[in-house]
DNA sequence: TGACAATATTCAAGAATAGCAATATAGTTT
DNA sequence: AAACTATATTGCTATTCTTGAATATTGTCA
């Protein structure tokens, strides 16, 4: 296994995650404040702090602490791309979207019901 | 949380595997055989078989079937694109791959250890 | 039909992840 | 220094993922 494919996997597990892209998605201009994220997303506190720390910790943002408040911004703007790219792909199959909204959907339900 | 968002993080979840990944790499020059995969990539059956599986149900790998054999290729070649992009954001940090390289060896060695 | 080949699925166990609550840390103000 | 604020970290439980082994399925050929 190639160590490019070992670095793009984990980089890829870092995105796999809704409330990690959405952050990624909000500092599309440019960096914010925690509390502007938080208010933003409105998820707790800590489970903010935790998916910052996956991103941080993978080198995808990057810290600017100014007294008691810190500023994430995204290390390289490349990284939009493959969001962007990403949506590429599901306007390529808005059908295939539907599929797995219905796979998600029903996967939930089946969690729900056990 | 946008339904884009869910989406695009179930897509990266797809591509969050090193084996998946390398998969995704052997079929850019078009359609393989199961068979042909396997010789390639030296993994268990089973465990190819239910990579090719999680690709499959993401709608990333199309299959055909011909008499034993079955023979995969990647649906939308867009998909490379994503696989590039990703390493193009490895190309400009270069070091941060080896930081992240570092992280990874420590982690394993750490999980062994426990 | 029976034996075989290629691939898929199921099962079980361990590893990794997610998220909340509680606690810790670090900077600020009084 | 004490009280306060913003953010990070830790502890814990539940869930999800990964993988090899065993088993099932499907098509082929004698």
């Amino acid at each position: 296994m190639s160590d490019l494919g070992r670095f793009k996997a984990e980089f890829f597990k870092a995105l796999a995650h809704p409330l990690r892209i959405a952050i990624i998605d909000a500092l599309r201009k440019g960096e914010l404040g925690v509390n502007e994220i938080s208010a933003l997303l409105k998820v707790e506190q800590s489970t903010l702090s935790q998916q910052l720390a996956v991103l941080r910790n993978r080198n995808i943002l990057v810290v600017r602490k100014e007294g008691l408040n810190v500023y994430y911004s995204v290390r390289d703007a490349t990284v939009f791309k493959l969001l962007d790219v990403a949506k590429q792909i599901f306007n390529n199959h808005l059908i295939d979207v539907k599929d797995m909204l219905s796979q998600m959907t029903q996967r939930r339900r089946t969690r729900q019901e056990v």
